[in-house]
DNA sequence: AGAATAAGACCACGCATGTAGTCATATGGC
DNA sequence: GCCATATGACTACATGCGTGGTCTTATTCT
């Protein structure tokens, strides 16, 4: 598994909710959150294709993008990764740490209670 | 938050576990996971004094190494910046993911089960 | 048609990180 | 007392990442 790092990710999402974008309009989406340079975006972009997690389809003089990582799949092995290296693979105490820290809303808590429920079984 | 790498956290969780090892001792606690030369142990030890993570305390002519940053609130800030770094803040999608992966057992599930009990109070 | 613009290709550069090597010195065993 | 060893201090060096510049070429606007 190649890495993928904070700023490739947000580029991944943008993918992910819009396959197909051209670079320029990455940089258009990403507008709100992130005030990077369109090289910049073109860059994480090049990043993305070389790591095999982006690929690309010519259009004119341009390219479309398009996510070949799988989102599902990409956060799941990040969730794993994570636990691994903070919480010794232990989920339970990531939950507890939330708790602690950010305060689980009152709908985290039933979202959470709702989707044991269904892992029981 | 001065960033702690993967491997400086490795580091940290020897002297949560023992605080006031030398830098020998670390190394060989290290042992079981990790066949860091000791100079490497040494680096790490180095650039977390240098963060604030840790402080020393001579011994004779060599130094003990005493944790700074508590383990508890380290954790707890690094869930909260994976979740909004991945999952856009949300706590609920990333236990769904573990599920997904296999990531939790049954134990993980009775636990969080209890924990979300005691949240709700 | 000529100029401005936009795309991709390639390059740059400083800081973090993983991984140690070298140097000076202090100490302990013989 | 002298030498091997342990320890800290300082140095090194490749790779990744964040950030963007330059160069070439193609297209569009006037």
């Amino acid at each position: 598994m190649t890495q993928i790092s904070a700023s490739e990710l947000q580029v991944m999402e943008v993918l992910w909710a819009k396959p197909g974008l051209a670079a320029s309009d990455v940089h258009e989406s990403l507008g709100n959150e992130r005030d990077w340079n369109i090289r910049t975006v073109k860059t994480f972009l090049a990043r993305l294709v070389e790591k095999g997690a982006v690929r690309t389809v010519e259009d004119g003089r341009r390219y479309l993008y398009y996510p070949v990582l799988d989102e599902a799949a990409y956060k799941a092995e990040a969730a794993t990764q994570f636990i691994d290296r903070v919480f010794s693979g232990r989920a339970a105490p990531l939950v507890a740490h939330l708790a602690d820290s950010r305060g689980l809303t009152r709908e985290d808590i039933a979202e959470l209670e709702k989707l044991l429920g269904e892992l029981k079984k």
